[in-house]
DNA sequence: ATTACATTTGAGCAAGTGTTCAAATGATGG
DNA sequence: CCATCATTTGAACACTTGCTCAAATGTAAT
């Protein structure tokens, strides 16, 4: 009774093929949830930012800071969240902790998130 | 006093026209809150999911929430969101209510966040 | 060592988000 | 008209999120 599953018994029966077919294009859960946290890290307007300034060249926590107006503590959190998400990368020096883009599809995601921003 | 703005008070001067430079790159309020909210769309596991069951072809809320195995309240309130942001459209049929997707870029974004993840 | 500067971290809180539940609306058929 | 099915909507709630503030850590110069 594979065809006659649980589904069957609903009054609607709409086509119990399209839900199997639709059902068999999800990932898994593990796909799922690192997929929608990496669109995540780009829905917040404060690190949608950072990665726009990060664009053209490396900058340290308090160029960044200036930068988009916000408090330097303030984008070090959210600067730690890009990272665990390996969107950015840092290196130190000295004082300084410079950061920059670590992932070559950020560009593409802006490039198109314009477009549709401008229909 | 143009070169000389608030910034050149601050002690760390690192680069001012570095802060200048990336500052020019970001767009307005307007801009910036449509592309995270477009990103925001996706980065909640289930409006990830109702895109994905979507690709292939259209389908009536009660489908979705089969394939998505979520209550199809639930389903109906984010597919309304996912409306709002013009990224799903919906047609009526009788008492079905047909949603598919209504923006060609989605696709694109998908499979940039599926490199991603997959490093 | 002590001071100063750059960054990170943790706690706390206000605001936002996604789900459920119950009720309302829309559409079809008897 | 009434019953039924599909969908939508609003309120309530638990949960998450991004900020601020204060304190801690890291680094270099005096």
């Amino acid at each position: 009774m594979t065809t006659l599953d649980s589904h069957a018994r609903d009054n609607h029966i709409p086509d119990s093929n399209k839900v199997d077919t639709a059902r068999k294009e999800l990932p898994g859960y593990d796909i799922i949830s690192s997929m929608a946290q990496f669109f995540g890290m780009l829905s917040d307007p404060t690190r949608l930012k950072i990665v726009i300034v990060l664009k053209k060249e490396e900058l340290c926590v308090h160029e960044i800071a200036d930068a988009i107006c916000l408090s330097i503590s303030a984008v070090s959190h959210q600067l730690r969240l890009l990272k665990t998400a390996k969107m950015v990368k840092n290196r130190r020096n000295g004082k300084m902790v410079y950061y920059s883009l670590d992932d070559e599809h950020i560009e593409q995601l802006l490039s198109v998130a314009d477009q549709h921003v401008n229909e």
